[in-house]
DNA sequence: GTCTATATTTGGATAGAC
DNA sequence: GTCTATCCAAATATAGAC
């Protein structure tokens, strides 16, 4: 039968992580406090530890449901196999997912807080998200690690760049299939320039 | 004559600076503290009041430092008003720039402590550098915002990948070169495909 | 599971003597 | 300019009653 004390206490933790993003949102990641935290959700501070045990435990909550959100996303994705129209694909849902949420974007793909890193639990769920992606472009021809290093670096400078100078607008999301373009026609170019690297090249 | 008094202000107005800049390579910018920097430089923390206002204006003087070391390296620049050369060099710097001092890059680049907002008069250099920048790359034909973002946004990314996933290494900053020429062919491609553009359009 | 009570540390900041 | 003395607020965390 259904655990209603266990269904409680889930409803708690959920509710102090919501809560964790909105004070994140405001005064910055380093700047939750515990006291404000359990005034938000009408408790004492104290009654925090009967559901995290302590503060950096509710930072590898929420990086681990930033992770999940992100898997969840990837999941949906629609790709059907051609380089440009994937690429573009996932180049717009991970700028979009990154400025949606500019503290998660820290949280996850910055270091704001040097004294926290995330759980071997929570950190393996990023990796699988990243090798899924890995995964996909080997298969579309994007194998050489140079080129998957320059399509992230693309990926977090637009996203960097509409969360530090354009805050809730679009002018560097609209950039995106722009972008993807480019980083197509590059690597295209370089493969019939010189055809015979890919298979060939040992050194 | 010398105002000696003058000059040891100036450098225990320095000392604090850097002081302030070492601790938050360790703690964070927001784990900064009044105590402890004054602890390492001798003193008790009420008297850094003599020399700063409080903790922000210590911010604001490291963004001012980190304003004006960015306009140092950028007045010794050698560009030789060829589009290709001339990006490689800008791109070379400004990564090198960001990726040289981390903390530096968190503290003029993006917005790690809420609370804190940059004076008018620190602001103004920075304002100045871009301004410089924009006006360069105009003169060598790039004068579409689109690709001024586009631009920023492949630097800020090979920097902020390089910060992020490789710090101390040069995993990223070794394909600014690549990346520069991705981006001078996708828009020289761009000029040759529509050269009536550049003048004609007007919406 | 939540509370009261408390410990402990740390933080930024002010007043006034020297 | 630096200090002592303090203040006040906020932080994380633990013990134990209910």
């Amino acid at each position: 039968m259904r655990d209603r004390r266990a269904e409680r206490h889930q409803e708690t933790v959920d509710e102090i992580v919501a809560t964790a993003w909105r004070l994140a949102g405001v005064s910055g990641l380093a700047g939750v406090s515990l006291r404000e935290l359990a005034a938000e959700i009408g408790m004492r501070p104290q009654s925090l530890y009967t559901y995290f045990d302590g503060k950096n435990a509710i930072y590898d909550a929420m990086f681990a449901q930033g992770c999940r959100q992100f898997a969840a996303g990837q999941a949906a994705w629609e790709l059907v196999g051609d380089l440009h129209t994937d690429l573009r694909t996932i180049g717009r849902h991970f700028v979009e997912f990154c400025t949606q949420d500019p503290v998660r974007y820290q949280l996850m793909f910055q270091r704001p807080i040097p004294e926290f890193e995330p759980s071997a639990e929570s950190f393996a769920i990023s990796v699988d998200s990243l090798a899924a992606i890995q995964a996909h472009l080997a298969s579309l021809g994007i194998d050489d690690p140079r080129d998957i290093d320059l399509f992230t670096a693309i990926g977090t400078g637009l996203a960097d760049q509409q969360i530090s100078n354009d805050p809730g607008g679009d002018r560097w999301i609209r950039l995106v299939d722009e972008a993807v373009d480019m980083f197509v026609a590059h690597v295209s170019s370089r493969a019939r320039a010189h055809p015979a690297n890919r298979e060939g090249q040992r050194r």
